[in-house]
Order: structure tokens, then C-alpha cells, then sequence
DNA sequence: CAAAGTAGGACTGATTTGATCGTATTTTAT
DNA sequence: ATAAAATACGATCAAATCAGTCCTACTTTG
């Protein structure tokens, strides 16, 4: 079917250490134990921490540690502050830039992709942090 | 979250094409009234007629035909036989070469992965093409 | 003020995907 | 018979994406 991002599943590894460790941890740890490149992994945190799921602390006994409640965070938000392909096609994404696709006039799924959307985006949204644990 | 390849894209509009018309139509057909670049139909057209989607008609008069009930085929399918990475990490395919993946002794996120896996799968095998219609 | 950490831009290489080309084979119509 | 219209399929090229790395800041604690 679809394959997830390296970002993604390297997310989820850390967001998994983070609920489970329950206070700060730092991203050269979480690398360590989980045998993931350490730059990427820096990039991957700073993504979640924009997205408001995890909290840093800079300088010396800096972290990172959760935000929410791992209960309260689901695949669909984690995914969307990682990946930057949000849609399952162009067409969707309702007041975006449709022009961008090239097909769009052409295009004969909008509306049934629209609709898959939509499911993906509840099987998405139905898993949790917490059921990583 | 996930975009779908434009194999699976022209294969969905060609098999609602095909289902509207509900005879033989040619590679060339299709891929006039939907812009969509003829080479390229053409080998899509061909795994979805090894997949056993519709069928195939050679020499002049000749081109596809579905073969099963619009209603009978769901998007799993069409994207099983049209993409290649069909599942969400390689933790996943059972029975299958896990070495291949390079975290897989590390991986903390595999049983998840799996359900996750079976979710998706429910979504995209509750639409059919005679959704698309 | 030094060490440990996050913040983030820029770059490279590998991989994947989309698109194209070339040639063979099958079948119908003339 | 043979030419034309179509599928079949392998090989190749170009573009885009993604993973990974590097380098330089900025921030905070001890
Ligand atoms: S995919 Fe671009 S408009 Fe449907
Ligand atoms: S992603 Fe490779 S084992 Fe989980």
C-alpha cells in the first residue's frame, strides 16, 4: 500500500521512548537506543516539538519530554508534522493551490479521493501513542 | 499523509473509465481523454490485467474490458497489483525477509505497525470502483 | 567560561518514480 | 498475403524525493 517515511517511523520510535521514560530525555539518548542517525533524529524532534506534541530545554541536562498525553496524540497529528505529502492526491486539500497539479482539469477522482481522505484520515486518527506502549 | 504513486492515480481513472463505458476501450482511448501519457497507461493497464482486473483484447479491434464487477473490486487490490511497497513499514509482510530491514532487531514499533497494517487495509478495501462511478 | 545540549541551514548521495524509447507479437480488415 | 492497429515488455533516461551528513550558531547549567 504506503509506505511510511523514515521521519515518521523514527518519530514514533522516540515518542514511544519519551511516553515510556516519562520525564527528559536527550536526542543523542534516544539515537543511542534506538540505533537512529542522531542528525536526523534532531531534525525529526524539532518537527514534533513544533507541532506542539513534545517540549525542549536547551543547554547543559537539556531534553526533550512529552508535551500531551501520549492518550491524546494520534498518528494522523504526528504524521502531518512529520511528512510533508499529507494527501493521498493532489486534488484534495480543500483552499490549497490546485493548480499545482497539472491533471486537475482532467482529474475524474476528486471526489471519491476526497472521500478516501477522509477514512484514511480516521484510521489514522483512531491510533494513539499509547497504544505504542 | 501518504500520496498516492501516479500508477495507482491513472489506473483508478482508467478502471472508472472502463467500468463507465462497460465495453472495450484502447490504451490509447483512455489515455487520450484523460491526459495521461500513453507509455505509462500502457504498463499499468497490463498489471491490471495480470492481477486478473480486467482483461485484454490483442491486434486491430482489440484493447481492455473489465473483467469483474465494478462492485467486486476494492482499492486494495488495484493498489496491490499496480504498487510495489505495499505495506506501511518492512516490519510488516509476514512470513516474509525481515533482514532486509536494517532496524529490525532495534525496531520497537513492529506488533503496532502490524495493527496499524490491518486498519489501513479494512479503509482501502471498503471502496470499490463502483465507487468511483 | 567550558561543556552539553538544542536550532537550523546547506549539501550530497541514494533511491524511487515518472516518463520515454524500441522492438516484438497478435489480430482484424482489406 | 499483407498492412495497420493494437497489446506486450524490456531497457533506459530524467526528475523528484528522501535519507543522511556536515557545519555553524545559540542556550543553559555547573
Ligand atoms: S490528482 Fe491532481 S486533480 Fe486529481
Ligand atoms: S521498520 Fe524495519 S523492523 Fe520495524
Amino acid at each position: 500500500m504506503l509506505r511510511l517515511s523514515k521521519r515518521v517511523e523514527y518519530g514514533l520510535m522516540a515518542l514511544q521512548y519519551l511516553a515510556k521514560s516519562g520525564n527528559v530525555a536527550t536526542a543523542r539518548e534516544i539515537s543511542d537506543a534506538g540505533h537512529i542517525p542522531y542528525e536526523l533524529l534532531a531534525k525529526v524532534m524539532q518537527s514534533l516539538k513544533h507541532e506542539g506534541i513534545i517540549d525542549s530545554y536547551q543547554g547543559v541536562r537539556g531534553g526533550y519530554a512529552m508535551l500531551v498525553a501520549p492518550a491524546q496524540i494520534n498518528l494522523a497529528r504526528v504524521m502531518k508534522a512529520l511528512d510533508e505529502d499529507a494527501t493521498v492526491t493532489e486534488c484534495i486539500s480543500p483552499g490549497s493551490v490546485h493548480e499545482q497539479c497539472t491533471l486537475y482539469a482532467n482529474c475524474t477522482i476528486k471526489e471519491p479521493m476526497q472521500k478516501l481522505q477522509t477514512r484514511m484520515e480516521e484510521s489514522f486518527g483512531k491510533m494513539t501513542i499509547a497504544e505504542l506502549l
